[in-house]
DNA sequence: TATTTACACATTACATGTAACGTGTAGTTT
DNA sequence: AAACTACACGTTACATGTAATGTGTAAATA
């Protein structure tokens, strides 16, 4: 045959492995508690969500154990789990921790992206100044999301940005709660323009500097708002 | 009757809760990974383990799982859990992190603890220099623990505190493989010295240094072991 | 009325059953 | 000899069974 090749040459995309329920199940939960649809306070039934997704309660349980430990809800023993509450106490440790942890990895991201990494960086501040100038709340804290989750990605540190990951999710679940103002919005859009300014010119001690002060600016803003009135 | 009171008014302890098996199947399966029975890449087989332990495999699933999230062990969907092995690489990334969350522990710390928090910290100190003096690297390992344990717990920060804990089981991991020298711990022993000194005296910025000095000498430590030859 | 008790109901925690999958090995083919 | 095939074995992933536990509610008691 004309085109024939051996099949070790062939090229294929990585193989689809793991179709567990487990992880589809876990997505879903993760989604519906992100999304607002579970709200915190809400119990995780292993029954009730099995008979809801039609499936056996064992991959339920594994899921919702899961969540248990990316944070997402909390467990007591023999009573069941619920969707975890962040309260403002939670808010602020969480922050004290994200100082240090979003530096770190402003910091290794300076000193380790490439090309690619600040085109994408660049391609999410744009996004980000058209959701403030549209007053676009959800569209802002998706690329705020975004842009933090690709600066520990580029940290090279994969534990680094795997913790960072879970307190995205938390800060998920208490901006639910609360809302913050355009003025707010702008602000941190300002601090996120200065720290990946930092971070395309490689200086990581101002890259650290930059996302100290932004998270630092953050909990001011949560501590703030909390004030005005949750 | 003479001393009765009212049952609101009895003082009891904390009620055993939880004497769940994959609480007790947890607890072993960490100390034995801990110390060293189960070594680094050893299959976790969920039906072998329970008939070790003669219990059944839910528990032991559930368990096994925790260890996955608590980082002692890593799973690959379809094929198993094996024990985590924690290379120099994943050594080095973990110092990374360590160098900014142990420094925050240490400020919150100095900023937040009692007098029986700083007694039990020189308490430990006292034991370790003893371990020090005695070439007992196992003593000294256990007061290390101990130390930063202390220091997080102190934080008032229990996330903060949890994440830190996971780092010191990832290490204990490591440290069979690698023994440090004397010379060693009595460099880090004097570091612990300066720390305790600082978290004493309540002066946080100097505590957050002195502690991220003592990690980035930790990880200069590891890195000149590794140079060595493991 | 307020408190206690009894009981129905749902859930958790653990046990067990089983199909699908992965792995090593012996046997076959080239 | 090297590579492929077939099969036995053990495990994972999911399903299901069930005793013990927790919770709400209504009846009983003070």
């Amino acid at each position: 045959m004309a085109g024939s090749r051996r099949i070790e040459e062939l090229q294929f995309g990585p193989v689809e492995t793991s179709a567990r329920l487990v992880d589809t199940i876990v997505e879903k939960l993760r989604d519906a508690i992100l999304g607002g649809e579970l709200l915190p306070g809400t119990a995780l039934s292993v029954p009730a969500l099995a008979r809801a997704l039609d499936v056996s309660r064992s991959p339920v349980r594994e899921a919702v154990l899961q969540l248990v430990g990316d944070g997402l809800a909390v467990e007591q023993p023999r009573k069941g789990v619920v969707v975890a509450t962040i309260d403002h106490e939670d808010l602020v440790r969480i922050h004290e921790i994200r100082e240090y942890m979003e530096a770190a990895a402003a910091r290794y991201c300076a000193e380790r992206i490439d090309r690619s990494g600040i085109a994408a960086l660049d391609a999410v501040l744009i996004r980000q100044k058209q959701a403030v100038a549209g007053h676009d709340a959800r569209t802002y804290y998706e690329t705020n999301a975004e842009l933090h989750a690709l600066i520990a990605g580029n940290s090279n540190n994969p534990p680094l940005a795997l913790m960072l990951s879970r307190f995205e999710g938390q800060m998920a679940i208490a901006l639910q709660q609360i809302s913050s103002s355009p003025a707010h919005m702008r602000e941190a859009f300002q601090e996120h323009e200065e720290i990946v300014a930092q971070i395309r010119s490689g200086n990581s001690d101002k890259a650290e500097q930059a996302m100290r002060l932004h998270i630092a600016g953050t909990l001011a803003r949560v501590k703030q708002m909390h004030e005005d009135g949750d």
